[in-house]
DNA sequence: AACCATGACGAAGTCGTGGA
DNA sequence: TCCACGACTTCGTCATGGTT
């Protein structure tokens, strides 16, 4: 057994050793593991495939639904984003209370779970805009919308400085997890001016254009700051305070 | 020999980092 | 500038290497 002696301690691995802390102090030792041909086949793995299947799952759905808002992502995310979605992902099929073990998916899951989930950690929708808005999301017209009640900006909109102006942006978003298809519709306001006075309501209206789609809707809304220099508007600290939420999710038939 | 504590592995995907 | 690799997400299982 490699004990380590030195003043730096590790932990992980390098090459093939394996640095690690036990009751006994920090110690070394060779890389271990499974193989891959035991993995795939032995008996005694069948736990941790149906695990792995079910991750890989998560995995997926994750990357189908961020396709899908790709455009209004539009750097409204932080560098973690798709870690903490698939840990959100991992739970809504963990709801899945029909499907064998291993074989359990989004569908059957409890997608709902994934309503309030924010694209950028360091800028929550929540901690951004306090101007009451609404969000309704209509299967049968194909429409998803978010209604935004007269405010002030200077008091209900936190703001990074600098920001002279800011835009509302929403999207809409029919997503086909087994085809990986979606349908995107996105929307956004005028740019909105950065002071004391009262504004008027915002709809954000986003048809889909499919009645009656069977498939889960998702609605984001979110915020971007911008500054207007010499009449043009440029993104403020390239997106590190815009916000984005997925504020409403409606599972499907 | 049996037992205990612990970390690696695998699945999919993306981003950050470092080397070439 | 590009590419390769590591980190990070979950979690059950088992190799590893120590102790009893």
């Amino acid at each position: 057994m490699a004990r380590q002696s030195g003043i730096i301690k590790l932990k992980g691995t390098i090459g093939d050793i394996t640095f690690y802390k036990s009751k006994d102090g920090y110690l070394a030792r060779q890389k271990g593991g499974v193989d891959k041909e035991r993995f795939h086949n032995d008996p005694k793995f069948k736990r941790t495939r149906e695990n792995a299947a079910e991750f890989a799952r998560a995995g997926k759905a994750s990357k189908a639904l961020c396709t899908a808002i790709r455009p209004v992502l539009n750097k409204t995310q932080d560098s973690r984003m798709i870690s903490r979605l698939v840990k959100s992902m991992m739970q809504v099929i963990k709801a899945d209370q029909v499907s064998d073990r291993g074989l359990r998916n989004v569908l059957d899951g409890e997608l709902v779970l994934l309503q309030g989930f924010d694209f950028n950690g360091n800028a929550r929708l929540s901690a951004t805009v306090y101007a009451s808005y609404t969000s309704v999301i209509d299967r049968a017209t194909g429409i998803l919308e978010i209604n935004v009640t007269s405010f002030f900006p200077d008091s209900q909109i936190v703001a990074p400085r600098g920001t002279t102006h800011f835009r509302f942006i929403s999207a809409g978003v029919e997503v086909d997890f087994e085809n990986e298809t979606f349908n995107l519709v996105q929307s956004s306001s005028a740019e909105i001016s950065f002071d004391n006075s009262v504004r008027e309501p915002v709809v954000l209206s986003n048809d889909i254009g499919v009645e009656e789609s069977t498939k889960p809707l998702f609605l984001v809304f979110g915020i971007e700051f911008l500054q207007q220099v010499n009449g043009t508007f440029y993104a403020l600290n390239n997106g590190a305070y815009n916000a984005l939420s997925l504020v409403l999710v409606d599972t499907g038939v």
